[in-house]
DNA sequence: GTCTATATGAAGATAGAC
DNA sequence: GTCTATCTTCATATAGAC
């Protein structure tokens, strides 16, 4: 594949290049550094490994990010903003409150226990002190968009006479929810790294919470 | 304070050097570990630092242990050692089940949302991959001793015709309970490192938490 | 066992040619 | 912008004196 100089299209000086024809360079070191990164963790990680998986010289890396800390930086955002993403694509029907929680509870606990999601997990608590802006983005690009969904969810229940929060409110019972979804599985997926959940496992995972969240929460026919 | 050589007492040659005297060299060098480690993580952390915070010169800290990783692995085995036995000190009263699981989980979530306990959850989730036998130990030392502790004590309840765990069984209510509190709690703290958590806000955790899971399992009188 | 001094290697970052 | 080659710094680990 002959590489193409700038004057691919005739267009008259487009303002912002085009990055479309193929990755940019600047693509291809993110996404290796999202590989290494998310492999070893920032300290272990190095820039030379970076390169090499990137396939480029240590100048192209620092043409586009003066240090490594701002690389990293932006490999997380990017990587908080596509879990984001793939949360809100998340549909379920509202039919059976139960069998909604249930496929919406499947759906985060896979995304989350997936060895991508683990990893990013794993690399940003252990940076958070280090990269505060990056724990926020986190949170914000994690459990709180899956909270607000779920705090709808919960008030369009209620509404049809379907669920009683009781005495803790929407938000808290959605962040309750989540917390019961997440918790075991994650856990035990973190602290056994050798061990990959089976969909048998993260079935039986998801049935216990939302059986528990029920018994609180949804109201008896 | 004069350095006391090891002639101090005229006891006939001790086969176990008495370590009581002072803190031996080793357990300054573990302790001045613990601490890099625990705020730095395994990569960022230098044998340097840690040679400087104990006082000590670079062959002190090798002669006890060969390598960097050797060291790291004895702090966190102590580490986990000493948060068992702190949990399995905690101790409640069995009058009202409300009561004493509010004051299980107050005792629990302060540990976990602690500085020390945070920290140790840090390095232990970013290298377990790398350290497997130390993710085991951790989620030994942790998860499964607390929730044997509640699983006994809704065994309990459950004789006494208070608590009604339906279909899921003790052991996983009683990992449910340890979700409920955890969650929320520890994900927030962990991914806003700059807010530290008042005792007003771990009481509001605690309370939503326990009232989730009686609203799901304690009987109603 | 403990110290000072050093060997060895690799990391992050830069200089200069193209 | 991108490459090769290099600079500076510092880490882990070792050698040798006390």
């Amino acid at each position: 594949m002959a590489t193409q100089k700038e004057s691919g299209a005739p267009a008259r000086r487009p303002r912002t290049p085009d990055t479309t024809p193929a990755a940019s360079k600047a693509d291809i070191v993110l996404n290796a550094a999202r590989s290494i990164f998310l492999a070893h963790g920032f300290s272990a990680a190095t820039t030379d490994m970076i390169q090499r998986e990137a396939g480029v010289s240590k100048s192209t890396v620092y043409a586009a990010w003066p240090t490594k800390e701002a690389l990293f930086a932006a490999v997380i955002q990017r990587e908080c903003g596509q879990f984001a993403d793939s949360l809100r694509d998340m549909q379920f029907e509202s039919d059976d409150i139960t069998h909604s929680l249930t496929q919406l509870a499947r759906a985060y606990l896979s995304l989350i226990v997936s060895p991508k999601g683990l990893a990013l997990y794993r690399v940003i608590v252990a940076e958070a002190p280090r990269f505060p802006e990056l724990g926020r983005a986190f949170y914000a690009a994690g459990p709180e968009v899956v909270a607000s969904i779920v705090a709808q969810f919960l008030e369009r229940g209620a509404a049809r006479g379907l669920i009683d929060v009781q005495t803790v409110g929407f938000p808290t019972a959605a962040a309750l929810f989540i917390s019961i979804v997440r918790g075991e599985a994650q856990l035990e997926c973190l602290m056994h790294p050798d061990a990959r959940p089976s969909d048998a496992q993260i079935d039986r995972w998801v049935e216990a919470a939302v059986q528990t969240f029920a018994f609180a929460f949804v109201k008896r026919p």
